[in-house]
DNA sequence: AGTACCACCTGACGGC
DNA sequence: TGCCGTCAGGTGGTAC
């Protein structure tokens, strides 16, 4: 799932369960996961030690530890956190788990392992390391119409690189073009300055729903393509189309041709 | 610079 | 029931 709105949810989870309490055990179990760092340093560097904070950038979650150092967390495409005391109530694929003095257990749950989790001295200078572009949410208008005015290619390309600015994937860049009615593929170059506002007003307006409902789509309002991507389907926000579905640099991609054809010369 | 493809992984699902 | 191809909300490398 995990895509801005996923992480800022998984955030909120470690500041409701993982802070303020001493790390007793670490335990790695896919060391392949491991970016970096041995599964002996990463035990060291963590073991004894507690969370602090958190903070989120794009699709990266840290565990800020009280010396500043922090955990890096990233989450594929499967990955979850799930916070447990019962061992009966661990999950199918955990691929790292820490356990606190208090027996509770955080752990890092991967089926696919297609993430990572790390360990860095200074978040800040991993991100920029990692060369992401500033987190989508927290961007002012400026800098996205000015970040947006050096792109070239497609919408759907252009929204997904992380190092233009960093948080939307798949899922959500589909439903940002969904809502705001431009076609996947239309040219960046040939937005106007209002289709610019358009997008980065559309962009806010999703991701917080997504985060206010807990990414949970059954409670997203009416109109939204979460849980109605499925080819053929009813368009569930003009209804006079029908999803259509199409690759787009490589991807899945849902979308409406009936009300979002903005941008196409021709008629999809 | 943008795009298309491959690779990294595991599991679910549909067709035969 | 079993095998096989395909697909899945991410990212990195390579080649054109």
């Amino acid at each position: 799932m995990p895509e801005l709105p996923d992480l800022e949810v998984f955030r909120q989870y470690f500041d409701a369960t993982g802070l303020h309490q001493r790390i007793q055990q670490v335990e790695v179990r896919e060391p392949r996961l491991l970016e970096e760092i041995t599964t002996d340093r990463f035990r060291t560097a963590v073991t004894g030690h507690q969370f602090e904070e958190t903070r989120r950038h794009g699709k990266y979650l840290f565990g800020i530890l009280e010396n500043e150092t922090a955990v890096i967390f990233h989450f594929g495409m499967t990955g979850f956190l799930q916070y447990y005391q019962d061992p009966e109530m661990e999950p199918d694929h955990v691929r790292v788990l820490f356990t606190f003095e208090s027996g509770y257990n955080l752990a890092y749950d991967n089926m696919r392992m297609l993430g990572k989790v790390g360990y860095t001295n200074d978040p800040e200078s991993y991100i920029r390391n990692q060369d992401l572009g500033p987190d989508v949410f927290n961007l002012e208008y400026d800098e996205f119409e000015q970040l947006l005015g050096k792109k070239r290619g497609m919408l759907k390309s252009a929204f997904m690189d992380q190092n233009t600015m960093a948080g939307l994937g798949n899922i959500y860049t589909d439903e940002l073009l969904f809502h705001a009615g431009f076609h996947p593929k239309m040219q960046v170059t040939d937005l106007t300055k209002d289709q610019i506002h358009l997008l980065f007003d559309t962009m806010r307006e999703v991701l917080r729903t997504a985060i206010d409902e807990k990414v949970n789509p059954e409670r997203f309002p009416p109109g939204y393509l979460l849980g109605h991507r499925e080819e053929g389907e009813e368009c569930p926000k003009c209804g006079r189309g029908r999803i259509q579905k199409i690759k787009v640099s490589s991807r899945s991609t849902y979308f409406c041709p009936a009300h979002q054809g903005e941008g196409m010369k021709d008629e999809g």
